[in-house]
DNA sequence: CACTATTTGTTGCACACGCAACATAATATT
DNA sequence: AATATTATGTTGCGTGTGCAACAAATAGTG
């Protein structure tokens, strides 16, 4: 585990501790670490979840099967990326996804409740660490919560105005750069990629926007 | 303040902790009573926010305008309803939404540092609390995801399918009935009452599906 | 630079679904 | 029970957008 202390160092749940206080505070956690080998199942659709994870290394997928028993690929995970935080904070919930390895994967495994009980103060970060795992429950339902309110507008340039918006305010100008190529964007806001090219071009002929690839102005 | 309590108990933030734990509890983790008058702003979209809050009387709604500075409802408020949850564990985080009074509306604020920090023993039920909070913030975004799920489907047809599957799961039967007239539906999903209740139609025809208003059956 | 692969843009077609307008059923009110 | 109100169902029409197939632009490779 020594070798991946560095690395938890760069995550959002280890912001703000330093790497010689991580090795103490995972043993307070009761953290450990798990090796899956490529396809196996990390996470079983349906099961309840009293450990959360991050991925050492390794790439892994979060997967479903479909009315029609077709698979879904809900997201890809990568070195750093959470399993089951929401649900581990539910323990009643079964979880709707399974989570798969797709080569070499390990994984830290903490407790939720070693996170939540509180340890005496001869472990000085452990109320770090919760504030970490607290905030990145919180944002990932308002990341949700974001993607929700582009997918509710009626139509497909109301649906690009409202992302195009968000990431204006974001970068705090008229002027800016977007994190995704256009087909990324065409699922993100669940519509065509090519009616999207076709929307934008549409919207650049009405005066509304400018852009070039990635790099977008807005005219107000 | 006290006159709150019962109702208090009810809630899922204080759900486990008996109403004679509840005083005091609310004094270890400061909290406090405001009132606000109809139509004042509880909370500014733009803001941070530090403090979490429980409606203790009335209601409110939380709103935001579009591009074209169109009013929109997000959700309604009511007794129980929590408001910034989501905000309060991440403090950069600016507000997306207002949230207004709709009439003479009392709220409990709580500092959401306070139900972090820990404190001394005598104060049993602290770690329950938090432990209410993480699930309600962590149920919210396994909420937003069920939606979306929903959402992201390309017709009709497989919104519709997705939204019962899942209730019949969590019911636990072919046969239940749905929590959402045929308005509130078709708003969940995003799609037009009329279109709904003729795609419901086509479904009973080829037989997938039997219903009569809010109560279904999957025929597989 | 030549060549391939990838990304982005364009366009015609078809149809699913938004929309409006009305019909019918269920519920509430007197 | 009669009437008003609300919820649900039905249907015709028009169009926004999914879809497929191709063109153009950009990036990657040797």
């Amino acid at each position: 585990m020594k070798e991946h202390i560095e690395d938890l160092a760069q995550t959002k749940l280890f912001f703000g501790i330093e790497p010689y206080e991580i090795a103490g505070l995972l043993t307070c956690v009761h953290a450990r670490s798990a090796q899956y080998s490529k396809e196996e199942m990390i996470i079983q659709e349906g099961s309840h979840i009293s450990d959360f994870g991050i991925i050492l290394s390794g790439h892994g997928r979060s997967v479903k099967w479909d009315a029609s028993d077709k698979l879904i690929i809900i997201t890809l995970l990568e070195k750093g990326s959470e399993i089951g935080v929401l649900l581990a904070a539910n323990p009643e919930q079964e979880s709707p996804v399974s989570v798969q390895a797709q080569d070499e994967v390990s994984v830290l495994f903490i407790p939720y409740d070693a996170l939540i009980a509180r340890c005496d103060k001869t472990c000085p970060k452990h109320e770090m660490l919760l504030r970490n795992y607290i905030g990145i429950v919180a944002e990932k339902g308002l990341v949700l919560h974001e993607r929700i309110s582009c997918l509710l507008k009626p139509t497909l340039r109301e649906k690009v105005m409202t992302y195009l918006i968000r990431v204006s305010r974001e970068q705090r100008s008229q002027t800016f750069s977007i994190p995704l190529n256009r087909n990324a964007m065409s699922e993100y806001l669940n519509i065509e990629r090519s009616a999207l090219s076709r929307e934008l071009s549409n919207m650049k002929r009405d005066g509304l926007i400018d852009y070039h690839r990635n790099s977008f102005k807005l005219l107000v």
